[in-house]
DNA sequence: GATGAATGAGGCTTCATTCAT
DNA sequence: GATGAATGAAGCCTCATTCAT
C-alpha cells in the first residue's frame, strides 16, 4: 500500500543477498559457509537465494563480479587523467585503501577467488582480467612515456605488482603479520595497510623509474 | 602378523600417503578431494590413512609441512654462503625452479595453503614462517652490508617478494597467463617460469640496489 | 478491475488449466510435473491454479474426472441403443479411437490413474466405476439375451476387457510395441491401435459368443 | 569371531535392501517412499544403500529386475514341458498365484513398473520383454500345433492376456473389486485371485481353442 | 480475481571417520 | 598394523503453496 515501504521490503534483494554472501564467505570461507547461513544473514528464506542465483557456486561468482566491478570502477576513477607515475601511485594506494575499507570483500577476493580459479577453470573472470589490463596499461603508458624502464613486459610487471598487493592484503586480512612496531612476543597486530602502500610503491617504483644517473 | 622385513612391506607408507595426497589435492583441490581418492592413489585402504594422520585436515597440514621443509632446505642449500645479492638471485631462481619441477606441490602450496591459513587459524604454519624469515634475513643482510636500500623493513620486503613469486607460481600453475610472445588469438601457453625469475629479480633488485648516482 | 466482458477474458480459465495439466502430466508424469509448468502452459500465474484447485492432487483428480466424463459420454453415445453384441464392438472401437485421438489424455489415464488409485485410496473415482459399470452392463445384457456365455460374472468380464484395452493403450502410448509388420531389426513403430480393436474383439468375442455347435 | 553370526550380520545385505525397498515401495509408492524409510526397514544406515545402488532410481530398477527374474523362472518351471494348452493354463495360474503369494511384489510390478516405463524410457526392462516373449511363445506353439486360432498374431494375444492378468492383479492388490459374493453395500473384500485365473482362462481359451463345430 | 515473489519443509546424496575382523 | 564395509550427520536444492499487492 505505502509506496515507500520499499526500503525494507526488497529494494534490492539480490544486492542484499550478495552482501550477505560476501560477509559469510569471508567469515567462514566458501566451502564451510552454508547457504542457509547466507540466507539468514540476508534475512531471506533459503529458497529465495535460488530465485536470484542458480547455485552456491553461482553466488560466489556473482560476489566476485559485483565486487571486482566496483573495485575496477573506483580504480578507474582514482587514476583518472594522471600521468603514469601518478596513476601507479593512485592505483596502489586506492587498492589498498579499498582493502582497508572493505575487509570482508578483501578476504573473499584474496582467498576465495584463488580457489575458485582452480575449480571453475571454465569461469573466465573477465573482471579480474580487466583489473590486470588496467594496471598493465598504466605501466605500458609509463614505458612509452619513458618514465618506466621497459625491460620487463608491462603485463608481467602488472602481475608482479598485483602479487605484492595481493599478499599485502592477505597478510593484513589474516592479521598475522606485524609490520611496524609491536614488541616481540606481542600478539600480531594488524599493520597499517594504507601506509604499506608506500612501501610497495617504493620497492617497485625505484626500480621502474629510469635513473638518469649518468656516467 | 607377518614380520618378515617389515621395512620392505611399507618402505614408507606415510610418505606414500603424503605424496598421493599432494597429487590429489593438486588435482581436485582440498575440499573436492576425497579421502578415499587419496587412499586409492596411495594404494592403501581408506582406514589406513587414519593410522598415520588424525584427520583430513591433518593430512593437508602434513603435506604442507613436508613440502615446505623440503623447499626450505633446498633454498638454504642454494643460497649457501653467498653474498646477499647473490643469495637473493639464488633464492628466487631456486624457488621458481622448484615450482617448475614439482607443479603438484606448487599447486597445493599456492592455492590450498592460502585457504588453510584461513580455516585453521590455530595452525601457525611454522615452516612458512621460516621461509619468510630466510628471505627476510637475506634482505636484512644486504641492507646491513649496504647492498640494499633499507628504507623498507626487511620483513616487508620479504613479504612483497613472496607475493610476486607466489603470483608468478599461481599464474603458471593455472596456465592462464601468456607471458612472452604468442601470436594474438593464440591459446595461452604456459610461459617459462624459470625465465620469469629474472624479471622478478630485475624489478626488485633494481629497486633495492642502492644507485651510485654518479661515479 | 476491468469488467468489460469478463467472459472474453477467461473463456474458461479452469478448462484451460485442466487441458494444460493434462498435457504436462502426460509429458512428464504427475510427480515430475511442476505446478509452475502447468501454469506456464496454461498461460496463468502459479497462484491462479490455486483459485480453481485445492492442490496439485486435486488438479490431477479433476483432470481424471473431466476426461472420464467425456470418455463415458462418448461411449454412451456410441453404444446407444444397439444390441449387446454391437454395443461391445462399438465400445471397444470407440475407446481405442479416443485413445488414438487424444494421446495425452490416454497417457494420463493409463499411467497416472493407476498411480493415483494407490496414493489416494480415499479417492473413489466414481467415473471409472461408471465406465466399468457401463461395460459390465453391456456384457450382462448380452448374457441375459443369450448372446454371451454367462459362465463368468459380467463385472469380471468387464474388468478383463478393460485390462486388455488398457494394456493396448499403454503399449501404444509408450510406442514400444510393434504389432503388425515391421522388418526384423526395424525400430518399433506405433502400431495401428484402431485396428487392434478388432483383435481384442476377436479374442474376447469368440469366447463370449455361445457356439451353436451344429446346424 | 564366530563364523556363523553371518545370519544376522550381512548374509546378503543387498538382498535385504531389495526386499525392504520392495515392501516400502509397495506401501507408499516409489515417489512417496523415502530412501531413509527403506534403510530403516532394511536395518541399515541410509548411506549403506548407496554402497549397493547408485540412486533411488537404480534401486527401483533393481527391485524390478530381481523380481521379474524370479517370476520368469517360476513361470518357466511351471510351464515346463507341457502341451501349449496346458502351458497356458499353468502360466496364468502360476502368475496369479505369485501375485497372491507376494502381494508387495505384485503391487510394485503392477503399479510402479508402469510409471517407470514412462520416466525411464531409456530403461529397456529386458525381463519384462522376456515375460511377454515366453507368453507369446506359448501362444505361437499352440497356433502351430493347431490348438489355437491363429487369426491374431501371437504377440498381440500375449499382450492382451497380460493386460487381463495385470488388471486382475491390480484390482486384487488395491482391494477394491469385489468379485464373487459380498452383499451389496458390503465393504469390498479381496476376491479370490487364484480362482479368478480360471475366469480369465475361460474367457481367453474358449476364444483361442479352435472349435471343431463342423459345418 | 490474478499475480508471482517468497517461503521453508524435506529428501537425496556425499563422504569423513570408525571399528570389527 | 591393515582393511574396507558401514555409518549417519549434514547440506544443497526443489517445489507446492501462500499472500501482499
Amino acid at each position: 500500500m505505502t509506496v515507500h515501504s520499499a526500503a525494507e521490503k526488497a529494494p534490492d534483494k539480490r544486492a542484499r543477498i550478495l552482501s550477505a554472501a560476501e560477509r559469510i564467505f569471508a567469515r567462514h570461507g566458501f566451502f564451510a559457509a552454508k547457504v542457509a547461513d547466507v540466507a539468514k544473514e540476508a534475512g531471506v528464506a533459503d529458497g529465495t537465494i535460488y530465485l536470484y542465483f542458480k547455485s552456491k557456486d553461482d553466488l560466489l561468482i556473482s560476489v566476485f563480479e559485483r565486487r571486482m566491478e566496483q573495485v575496477n570502477s573506483q580504480l578507474r576513477a582514482a587514476t583518472g587523467k594522471l600521468a603514469p607515475k601518478q596513476q601507479l601511485v593512485a592505483f596502489v594506494r586506492t587498492y589498498l585503501q579499498l582493502v582497508h575499507d572493505e575487509p570482508a570483500a578483501a578476504e573473499v577476493l584474496t582467498i576465495e577467488l584463488r580457489q575458485s580459479s582452480k575449480f571453475m577453470k571454465e569461469y573466465a573472470n573477465p573482471q579480474f582480467a580487466d583489473f590486470l589490463r588496467m594496471l598493465g596499461g598504466i605501466i605500458a603508458a609509463g614505458q612509452d612515456a619513458g618514465d618506466f624502464d621497459d625491460a620487463i613486459p608491462s603485463h608481467v610487471v602488472a602481475r608482479l605488482i598485483f602479487g605484492m598487493l595481493d599478499e599485502l592484503a592477505l597478510a593484513w586480512v589474516l592479521g598475522r603479520a606485524n609490520f611496524g612496531a609491536g614488541a616481540p612476543g606481542t600478539r600480531p597486530k594488524k599493520f597499517d595497510i594504507v601506509r604499506a602502500a608506500d612501501w610497495a610503491l617504493a620497492l617497485v617504483t625505484t626500480g621502474l623509474v629510469r635513473k638518469e644517473t649518468s656516467p
